[in-house]
DNA sequence: CGACCTTTTGATTGGCGTCAAAATCTGTGG
DNA sequence: CCACAGATTTTGACGCCAATCAAAAGGTCG
């Protein structure tokens, strides 16, 4: 694949908080004169193109990132050269905190649609949390919630058959997006703005597209959903969210 | 199942950082004279009976502990009443932070051996979070090195087939076990003491205990390992490491 | 010693992967 | 604006890994 390079953009947003994103977890419900001092941590803002990679498993970043705008996947790929999504990012979504003993992130990062981030030196990030114990906790409460979400796959995965995981990544796609991002949101149809491709939805499942596609479409014929033009049309959320063991407090 | 009570323990230790426990990992390395504060927020200590719920998910738990002695499981159970278990815990690990919106628990916890758990209030755990931003920042990042581990499980899951998953599991809790706890580790056959069932090991990585007992005895016929009496011989490590892509790093 | 839990083994079934090929969509250059 | 290449979706045939069902053989604890 060829990788297009990342961008610095030009007039980055002044603070994050001041962002157009409903909810940008972080820096949420603090006041901006407690937030001037990010400025000084602030570096600047990158923009990544479409099917580009941020940063590569295994690779010592120096960056940590917040997602501004776009949608990401968290991936690793296996020695047999399989992909496994294990997390889609959205903006809000705190990117490449976790790294192993040796300071290796664990995973590579990849845009689905051209992303904006916005990048802290790692290097600072420890100062700057022993300076605000408020992030801290709050770095520590988003933290334990995506790992709910995580648990929640692994929970899933193995307990439950193809229909019953899709509908449960549908579903809590769906209702992030919708926190996240009203803009994409369309209430007349019940529908969202969703990047993902049927390969993409069975590397983050453990299907193959093959089989995802049979799923999707018994989801159509059930007049469950409907999906088009990159956009994911939610027509029965009640029967969905039962056959997915859904429950809407995971995710928002 | 008849559910023993849990006990108050008569003596408890004065401080968790003294136990005999190598690492434990909250306090691990604060000197002691820095954590003369514990002691207000510590309540008590517990007794969990083998086979005990310490939590039962979807309840309000008032305390978050750390587990000081013994093997606890994480797990939930489906609607149609499987169990997966989501972590092991060994004694040094965090239990209980995390909740969903409502303030609920979102898995339960039992004892798979007799255990021996520190309770703090959880009303108390922001403000001393709050009081010393290095026990926050660790929290964070034993969070996020936890979440790695989810997320290993996660990928291995749907990508590897029965005998992947189960030698990884097998070295995870091996190498876990190793580094908490010194005193059940015997250099001399390699081997240390592993209390879970066939059951609990399929219902960790997803499997049937009957599936699970037909790879255990492949791993046994060709000498990978050995298991009698609740102790876990590992006898062929590299082989093992090899078919499960296992990595020492993950979990230590 | 008896009740119950855990391990072990066999026979049968089914969900999902694999392979293959056609149809449709997307975007890029002439 | 069209043409073409590559990506994505769709559909069918076939095979295998692991689930299920069933039952016997240890192990453990009161």
């Amino acid at each position: 694949m060829k990788q297009k390079s990342i961008r610095i953009r030009k007039q980055p947003h002044t603070a994050c908080n001041q962002c157009p994103i409903r909810k940008l977890a972080l820096f949420q419900g603090i006041p901006p004169e407690r937030l001037e001092w990010t400025q000084k941590y602030r570096d600047q803002q990158f923009v990544v193109p479409a099917k580009t990679l941020l940063y590569h498993e295994e690779s010592v970043t120096d960056y940590v990132y917040t997602l501004f705008d776009g949608w990401m996947a968290m991936h690793q790929t296996s020695r047999e050269g399989k992909r496994q999504i294990l997390r889609f990012a959205l903006p809000g979504d705190f990117i490449g905190f976790q790294t192993d003993q040796k300071g290796m992130v664990s995973h590579s990062v990849s845009a689905l649609t051209e992303s904006i981030v916005c990048g802290f030196p790692r290097s600072r990030l420890q100062e700057m949390l022993e300076e605000n114990p408020t992030l801290a906790l709050r770095l520590a409460s988003m933290g334990s919630k995506d790992m709910n979400l995580c648990q929640q796959h692994q929970a899933f995965r193995s307990r439950k058959d193809a229909y019953e995981s899709i509908a449960f990544l549908l579903l809590e796609l769906f209702h992030r997006t919708r926190e996240h991002l009203n803009r994409n949101y369309d209430p007349e149809t019940n529908s969202v703005v969703f990047p993902p491709t049927q390969e993409d939805i069975g590397d983050a499942v453990g299907l193959t597209n093959v089989h995802v596609n049979r799923i999707l479409r018994q989801f159509r014929n059930l007049g469950l959903i409907e999906c088009h033009h990159k956009r994911l049309y939610i027509l029965d959320e009640e029967k969905l969210a039962d056959m997915g063991e859904f429950d809407k407090s995971m995710v928002c």
